[in-house]
Order: C-alpha cells, then structure tokens, then sequence
DNA sequence: CCGCATCCTCATGGATACTG
DNA sequence: CAGTATCCATGAGGATGCGG
C-alpha cells in the first residue's frame, strides 16, 4: 500500500493493516492459527495471489509469522504478540458495526466460525456476581461454546465436552441478542434452548454498551 | 468500496469506513467539526476528488452529517452520534501503532492536531488518586491542553486561559511520553517544563497498557 | 477564495489459469 | 496443497476547470 506519509498513530496503523483484506485475515487469525487453504476458505471472495501478497505484507511488518507444524513441514500462519494486540480495535470495529448487522445477512456469506470474535467482543461486559457455567451456542449446524467464570468469559470454538446448555438459532439472532438489540423473550419462538435456559438468561445479561444507528 | 459480501460484523464495518481516507476523515472530525476546506489541509496527500467522494459516502452511510454554519450558508461537516463511535476502534489502532511511531516521523508529514485524538487515546488509564491541574503540551509551536479531573483527562485543542504548567518537545517525544515507552528523566535535556512539574509527573503517569514491537 | 466536478494516467485489485 | 503468473477492470492520485 502507498503510505499516508503522515506522522500519526491512527496513518502508521493503516499503512500496515489498512490495506484490503488485510484485517480480515488477522480476524481469522484470532480464531485460531490456520493454513493457507483454511484462510483462503474462511475469506471468501478473497483471490489467492492477493492473500498470498497480504500474508507476505504483514509478515514483512511483524504481524503474522511462519510457524512450521510439528514434525511436519507443513506451514501453520499465526499471528505475532504485537498482531494479536489487533484484537481490541477490532472488537472495537465489531460493536461499532451491530446497526450494520440486524438487517440480516441479505445474500452475505456467513461462517460461523466469525461468530466466536464478535462474540468475544460483545458479551463481556462487567463480571457481575455470576455463577460459572458452560453453554454451547449452535448456528448453521457449528456449535460455539462460551465459559463463563468470574473473571470474564471464554470464548471458542465448541470440540466436544460437557455443556450446561445449548442455545439454536440463526446468526441474526445470536448476535442480536449478544449487542442486547433482541431481549430473549421477544425471539422466543426462534431460538430454541436445551439444558439450564438459567445459565443462557445469565450469560446474556452482561455486556459492552452498544451504539446506535 | 466493494463490499467484502461476508456477514461479519468486521467485514460490514470495513465495508464502510475500510475504504482508502476514510478513517483518517474521521479521526479529523474526532479534533473537531470542520470546513471542507480545513479538511483538505488536515489531511495532507489526499486528492480533491476522493475528499468529496469519501464525504459523500460516509454521509450517505450515516457516519459522517453536513452541517450548516450559524447565520452564514457554510457547510460544517461533523460526525453522527454512530460515526463519533468510532473513537473507541480508533483509539485501539492508536494505542496499536506506538512501536511505529517511536522511531519518530523519518520524512512524514506532522500537524499537531493529531495529537488530540493520539494523547486522548493514550493517556487516560484508570484515574488514579490525582489532583486536577492543567497543563499545556507546545509541539510546533501549537499547543494541546490536557484538563485532568478525578473522573479523567481531557484533551483539547488550547484556546488560551490558565496552565498550571507547559511541557515543549518535539512531537516524538511526546508521544513517547504519553505511551510510557520513554521516562521524563530520560529525556530531560530534550524537554522544557514552565510551571507545575509535578502536575505534569502526575499526568503521564496512568496510562492504557502499551503494546510491544 | 470555497466546494466541488472532470479528465487523464498509472498502480492496485480481482478472477482464473498454471506450476513445483 | 501452496502458492505464481497473467490478464483485465477498477480505483487512486494529480492537474485543472468552473460556478457561487
């Protein structure tokens, strides 16, 4: 990218990650660290000579670095301590964006693997005095679990375990209710819950200030 | 811009400020409402055309409102309640950048204005138990007042009235200061205090966490 | 002057085919 | 699988024009 030229935090920022498709493989390297082919297949709409430039770019600058998978020789593209720092303006950018987001995905792709950053960025709100409890969040067929504890919330990718409960609903729905733009009992016939609806009501209930439209 | 076409609430926030001066556009309206033409001049490289091309947009999406000067029919383009959200990813990005910016502006382009959204962005950690006092902070001969209350800092543009104290280095300096990457005994011969020292002692001393290079 | 709109050139992005 | 190479469409950047 052709540099701003201007000596400030906000320019310097956007001529390392300002570039297209630039933050987008840094949130799906928040996720987990990945291969070329899960990036490529988790950024749709993104053409491979232009990830490969982008994944040249920011391991250049000291964002994402080459890891070798053990044993193997297989690459595994990870994020650096300084890019995983990324992850507060872009939580910042995922609570600006829920105005942008009740309308639905309209013919929008969607993974719901994207849900565990904005999950992450919309629900923890303040610790208030809660019990500890493991739910399962299930959209498009994927399962995201969240554990919550005392000192704030987890979020991840669900690989089996025990779970208190599990909330079912499309991702409209989830993310609605996680900004607090949807109250549980408004959506009840669209969301179904099994287990301990208890633990789902108090997960729900803290969260970041959101803004309006 | 293209639309990335994913529903992600990163992907949808990009798909509106992620466009080339868009950001920086905003982070001139967070210093302050401003003329088209005190645009042009806040942001140094962009052309004339992509200046009102972005304002359009970013008009048209909500984040950014013309506005009409009082009695006169000059337009005064500011930020909507949703645009000037964006402080809080801006400020991320911000506190991100510092390892850019410590090796100080090599041949970039400066205003002190910048330093408004940058100081606000870097400073205010948890309001420890300090005094209120304010001080003023002369880069290039402008001058950025810091107001310091229990409840927080202010940073503004200054205006006149009384400091408690001026601190003068050059603009790197300042920002090293504010960041915590550089002690104020360490730079003692490449800074000028006039007034209340300890005020300004005081004031660089809570600060947000600072990322590493 | 201010607030844009037009025109032109060139760098970048996007889609697809190809290679080690 | 993990990228390169190629070609074409789009958008940025700069100069300039023009009405109020």
């Amino acid at each position: 990218m052709r540099s701003y030229g201007q000596y400030c935090g906000l320019a310097r920022a956007l001529d390392v990650v300002g570039d297209r498709w630039n933050l987008l493989i840094v949130r799906q390297l928040l996720i987990a660290p990945a291969r070329y082919r899960e990036l490529l297949d988790g950024l749709p709409g993104v053409a491979t000579n232009l990830l490969a430039d982008r994944l040249r770019d920011l391991e250049n600058a000291g964002v994402v670095e080459r890891r070798l998978a053990e044993g193997t020789n297989a690459v595994v593209y990870a994020l650096t301590e300084w890019g995983a720092g990324l992850r507060e303006p872009i939580e910042g950018l995922v609570r600006w964006s829920t105005p942008l987001m009740t309308r639905g995905p309209d013919g929008d792709r969607f993974d719901a693997a994207w849900l565990v950053v904005a999950l992450r960025a919309l629900l923890p709100g303040e610790p208030a005095g809660r019990r500890s409890s493991t739910i399962g969040i299930e959209v498009d067929g994927s399962v995201i679990r969240l554990r919550t504890t005392p000192g704030g919330t987890q979020v991840e990718k669900h690989d089996g375990g025990e779970l208190d409960a599990v909330l079912r609903a499309d991702a409209a729905i989830v993310l609605g209710l996680a900004a607090g733009a949807l109250k549980l009992d408004d959506v009840a016939g669209l969301v179904a819950i099994e287990g301990d609806e208890a633990a789902v009501r108090d997960i729900l209930r803290t969260r970041h200030p959101a803004p309006r439209a």
